[in-house]
DNA sequence: TAAAATCTGTCGGATACCCGACAGGTCGAC
DNA sequence: GTCGACCTGTCGGGTATCCGACAGATTTTA
């Protein structure tokens, strides 16, 4: 099992975080990890549930979000690889605060919650790698809950796929061809699914991204984030 | 200086976060801190800044948020007694996220960054102790981040009530009482004064709060837990 | 105690965004 | 290759919320 998981190794380090952590912590993780797959749709964990340990997305893409009451659903991100997840629960040891759902077959690693206890126990210091994991996603959302209630709805369109297109800050891997339906991107910048598509027609219209069926594709960074700004002919 | 200190140790210790610390790291820190004011409007810090440690708010309160380009405001939190801000850069060194400033004169318990430094390399087992807070404050986040994409206005209004009556989940003192103003609770929901108003108005009509100028006091919880979830006529 | 500053309350007109509806495209499954 | 599921694109009416404006109340400052 061993020998399989660290064919991962090079990939996962494509990530900040990863790559940032002692070499013997990184060694640790993977070889107390163990693979795990989900179909597309099935979740991983939802809101509420016990946690069982942290994981790392190798393929695939997982969705990070909750459903309100009336089946509307608020998604706080799509986390593709090498994105990791699940830490919260790990510091405070309370229930999952959200849902993570595989949004097509998702390949996962796995690190139990008791080869984590063990090694937290035995190197308190590594306390403090962990928590940068949430530091990070503490400024992505501060920086998200801003944009939020100060920008307007074309600017949060923008915004959001600079957000993502950069990896939300480092939490996974760069990428200019976001890969997530224009639904999806509506439910995270909180308008329909109609006002969404304009703004991107908008985008597409002055060349800057491209869009095809489930993905955009980002052509002119710079001119993205004047759009974010405002500075830009609505 | 230290025996003026500890006059706050019980009032520090309301705090369900403070709390649970071990003594000698309680200890540490009140033993190594300083008293700080500021005037009402002045700021403690703001977005982009390097940090120089952690605070603890003993009396007045913070208003943590940032200010758009166009002056409009994105209030993330009013913090009051005895809450704890600036854990973030703390962890990963980076400028703080957003501005705290003093919305009336407000006494502070500083704990400088070189003494925080001296203590978690001679035991980082405490990074864990820190880290919860972070923990916490994403939680609120997450939460808040869902109330604002799944609830309509009026819910919104109902659950931030809740959630600044709870003290944010624990970051500091319960109060039923809460000491805001109507332009600060709407910059919160991200709603406008004026609606804000309006809403308020209505619960207030039908007896769940009651408004004074810069104050709103619940008076039936369980209502007003309703209200928030929607199950209210409006 | 007077003056300044801040906060609340209320009105209507303007508008950004929602929402249902439906057609056409694209993709994966069998 | 064909079918069903999902996704994109577009229209128009309905409406929740914004925004300027202004008056009165309340708190703070001098």
């Amino acid at each position: 099992m061993e020998s399989s998981l660290h064919r991962y190794r090079s990939q996962l380090e494509t990530t900040p975080w990863f790559r940032g952590l002692p070499v013997e912590l990184r060694d640790y993780l993977i070889s107390h990890a163990s693979l795990l797959t989900l179909e597309k749709g099935q979740s991983l964990y939802r809101r509420g549930e016990q946690s069982y340990g942290l994981y790392a997305v190798l393929g695939g893409a997982l969705a990070i979000g909750t459903v309100g009451l009336d089946g509307k659903e608020a998604l706080l991100a799509v986390l593709g690889p090498t994105a990791w997840v699940g830490e919260i629960s790990m510091f405070d040891g309370l229930p999952r605060p959200n849902d993570a759902t595989a949004v097509s077959r998702t390949l996962l690693l796995h690190v139990p919650g008791a080869a984590l206890q063990d090694l937290l126990d035995s190197a308190p210091r590594y306390w403090r790698d962990f928590a940068l994991l949430m530091a990070q996603r503490l400024r992505v959302s501060f920086e998200n809950a801003e944009a939020m209630t100060l920008l307007p709805a074309a600017q949060r369109v923008a915004n959001r796929l600079l957000m993502i297109a950069s990896g939300y800050g480092g939490l996974n891997a760069s990428q200019r061809r976001i890969r997530v339906s224009q639904d999806s991107l509506a439910s995270m910048v909180s308008l329909s699914r109609q006002t969404t598509n304009q703004l991107l027609r908008n985008l597409e219209s002055q060349r800057i991204v491209s869009l095809k069926s489930g993905e955009i594709t980002i052509l002119d960074f710079d001119r993205l984030r004047a759009a974010s700004l405002g500075d830009l002919n609505p």
